[in-house]
DNA sequence: TAATTAATCAATTTATTTCTTTATTATATC
DNA sequence: GATATAATAAAGAAATAAATTGATTAATTA
């Protein structure tokens, strides 16, 4: 490929693109990004590393343009750069779940091992709301459930669900959700749920994928607590 | 993130394969063999790089699944592990596109500048043949059209488009494509056959694309010119 | 059987990344 | 104005990746 053409360019933005998801920890930024904004310092907490550390990573994230920032009084608020941010990771998991046998085995044994009947699709969940006879449950943490969820979901996040069981609705099959088809608090939350005997299964994915596919959400005030 | 936890070993997996993605000539190498299947040796030729170098680089791209082989004499053939491979190539380039300004300009200044009236897009060209009054304009070296193209195509590689423009029918416009989005083959072409007094157009993306959405093709026999 | 060729392996050098530490800048608060 | 805090910048150490070279392994051909 010669050096300067427009293709190398291309090409060579391309790769810078895809090493920036070259990354579990930068992977994992993304994720909390896809719940809402957040400033680089709760970023750093969430993460578990450095203010340094997480500052860089996400300068990385910004050259490759999938995040964006703005400066408010003393802090710095990171989003992604788009919707489309959302699509490229989801198939970025699909096409490895589909070619990594590592991969297909966790989710097979681990994601889909209490679920033997499948786990729900978005299309599923809105069918199933127009009978209104479900229980939609968002097992995140609350204040990412408070920036935005699913109309008419409810909020137990996962450490205090088994405190707050009583608040579930009988009757009614529960569907949990949390922070893409890869987080496990859904899972734990339907595990938990049936050892209870109440009917419960897993959306496919999470909040971000349901967000980026053009369904409806509910912002509450992003009540950025910094 | 818990360091060996089920989500842990995923996210990693996916850094791997973002990683494989991360590199220009890689995403070359998986360019060429969307076109079809093809020995080690040609891939380093099509590169210009040396054998070993190409080798590590396929090694990297079958460990994260994305390229697989099968070993028929002394040659070792590599192809695509599936065409949602093609899929996430093509997602990673939008969204690059969408967000990277540096594509962005690229792709307005260069590949569109004689497209002013917009490139075609798959559908629009399916919706063309049924008219009957499009000539499909196949501009990829010999070899790769043999190997698999759209029904209906002629063949003008390139390089021979200016000397063979009499096969080219008359009173029909001409719709060209060539390895994906972002090869230049089409883009060259329309600028050739437009001087020419031809109204031609750029299929908005390449074989690959094609094929990956479950559009018709046709594969000759592979000969797989090693 | 010897020689050739495709591919991999192994070792080396060079270049990039990643993480940590320390210093600096900007904003807010005391 | 002094101090605390969020963020970036800069510099260094350790780990990882890239390209080159030479040796090794198979399969083919002479």
């Amino acid at each position: 490929m010669p050096e300067n053409s427009p293709k190398k360019i291309a090409f060579d933005k391309f790769a810078q693109v895809a090493s920036a998801l070259g990354s579990s920890k930068r992977l994992e930024l993304l994720e909390h990004l896809a719940q809402g904004e957040r400033s680089i310092d709760v970023l750093a907490q969430l993460l578990g590393s450095t203010l340094a550390n997480t500052s860089q990573h996400l300068k990385c994230l910004r050259a490759a343009g999938l995040v964006s920032s703005s400066k408010v009084g003393k802090y710095v608020f990171c989003r992604l750069s788009g919707d489309s941010v959302i699509d490229l990771i989801s198939v970025l998991q699909r096409t490895s779940e589909e070619h990594v046998a590592e991969v297909k085995e966790i989710v097979s044994s681990y994601f889909n091992k209490c679920d033997k009947m499948e786990s729900l699709s978005r299309q599923q969940l809105i069918e199933r709301l127009k009978g209104g006879t479900v229980t939609i449950l968002d097992v995140r943490p609350e204040d990412e459930f408070n920036m935005a969820h699913i109309p008419g979901a409810i909020n137990i996040p996962i450490k205090q669900l088994s405190a707050r069981l009583s608040e579930i609705p009988d009757e009614q099959e529960v569907i949990a959700y949390c922070r893409g088809a890869y987080c496990v608090f859904a899972y734990e939350a339907v595990l938990l749920l049936r050892k209870k005997g109440i009917k419960a299964r897993r959306l496919e994915d999470g909040y971000p994928e349901w967000k980026a596919d053009g369904f409806p959400t509910v912002s509450g005030t992003p009540e950025q607590l910094a």
